[in-house]
DNA sequence: CACAATTATTAGACAAGGCTAAAAATATGT
DNA sequence: ACATATTTTTAGCCTTGTCTAATAATTGTG
């Protein structure tokens, strides 16, 4: 995935969001539907499919009406662009300025719409080059490219494994503190205790302190590596 | 002058583009003229003026037609928000991610408009509370207060004064460049040689290094302090 | 001090990006 | 398969920020 031709294209901060959304739904669902899409970015359904009309137009999405948007190439290459400065500008804001990774979301959110390549390339190498977010999230490289893991969901291990936390997924405010309270973060080891049949809970063992238990909402959105 | 009651407010580029005009311009020219605001943000004079109206309304200025825009105290202590903010990220920029101080601007007028009161005064903090910018501009601090200097243009020097560049004003591109390849920056101490009535040119000579000729127009430019 | 030049405002238009309400297309359940 | 529910699009309206052209006010000059 290379993200030529991408250079001298201007688009509004809306423009972005709403490629940056697709991009993010598709991943997520294998699609982008208008209503998920106008959900994330707390607008009207109406005004989503405008902007779709207006992407298509600028050969950024393809559109069938009624069968939902995918981006193109081009447009593919913009949301890894956005996605790259988000995260590394999430990272900036933890690593540097000593943010909580429960509070950078809503500044990252406005600050990757700082239009500056160079911007971008000086402040990836500032930060040495990370290829995780705060989150662990990928950072794609200047070309688009995201390093790939294979990882799993820690609701899908059982009794006796031994894993460490290397992502969360759906990063809401909420559910980042909750796994402060319990001292959980990227890079912490488990040990899986036992699996609840009756609600899904998991009790797990940190490497060092003692076991607690953790509801099926909290372990689903925990991916984990073998460790 | 405190920047209390500002927090709660929520303004877009353009209205904060405005004020940060009227604020520098007033400074300037002790007034800010609809056309020189236009001018400075690339705008039409019809434009400014819808503009102050809606501002006025907002209670940031006051606006007597045909006479110009005054901020209000409100107005005031956004724009210092403003400044302070542009300065701190070129501080930023120079000082950690190793931009030119002539390659800054651009991209500082942009990251002025993220707005997040942690983000500011962590950059501050981060940035180990500068008090003035790469180009000598004093960075206001949390509550507005800029610590002044008693400077003077390089030009109304005469021979035999020995004095440091504190500052650049009118921080063009060219100027800076101009500056870099001679070798003048922040902190450069410069013996006045010589005053050619002709044109106001002045022959300077570094601390270490041979004598050279500044233009009327560069040495008009320079802020200096006696050394 | 009159009148020409300059500066600023008003009037009317338009594009972008939102909204609500109505209509159309697709999906679902019996 | 058909009626109903859901999803998406369309139609029409609004606000913001911009423009051009016309008008009004102020300033500078002889
Ligand atoms: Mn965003
Ligand atoms: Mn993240
Ligand atoms: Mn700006
Ligand atoms: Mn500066």
């Amino acid at each position: 995935m290379y993200l030529r031709g991408v250079k001298e294209l201007s688009l509004t901060r809306s423009e972005e969001d709403h490629i940056k959304a697709i991009h993010t739904l598709t991943r997520r669902d294998g699609r982008a539907a208008t209503n998920a899409i106008s959900e994330r970015l707390s607008t009207k359904a109406s005004s989503v499919t405008d902007m779709l009309k207006k992407l298509a137009e600028k050969r950024l999405l393809k559109h069938e009406p009624y069968y939902g948007a995918k981006l193109t190439l081009k447009g593919e290459a913009v949301a890894l662009q956005l996605v790259r400065r988000h995260r590394l500008w999430e990272t900036f804001l933890v690593d540097r300025l000593g943010f909580g990774w429960d509070e950078v979301h809503e500044v990252a959110e406005q600050m990757e719409h700082v239009a500056s390549e160079k911007l971008v390339d000086k402040l990836e190498a500032y930060l040495g080059h990370p290829h995780f977010d705060p989150h662990g999230d990928p950072i794609p490289d200047k070309h688009g490219r995201i390093r790939q893991r294979k990882t799993k969901s820690l609701d899908s291990c059982g009794p006796g494994e031994s894993v460490r936390i290397v992502a969360v997924s759906e990063t809401t405010d909420g559910l980042l503190r909750l796994l402060d309270s319990k001292g959980l973060r990227i890079g912490t080891t488990l040990v899986v205790q036992e699996v609840h049949a009756f609600d899904g809970s998991m009790d797990v063992k940190p490497k060092s302190g003692s076991a607690f238990s953790l509801s099926k909402d909290v372990s689903d959105h925990l991916q984990v590596e073998p460790s």
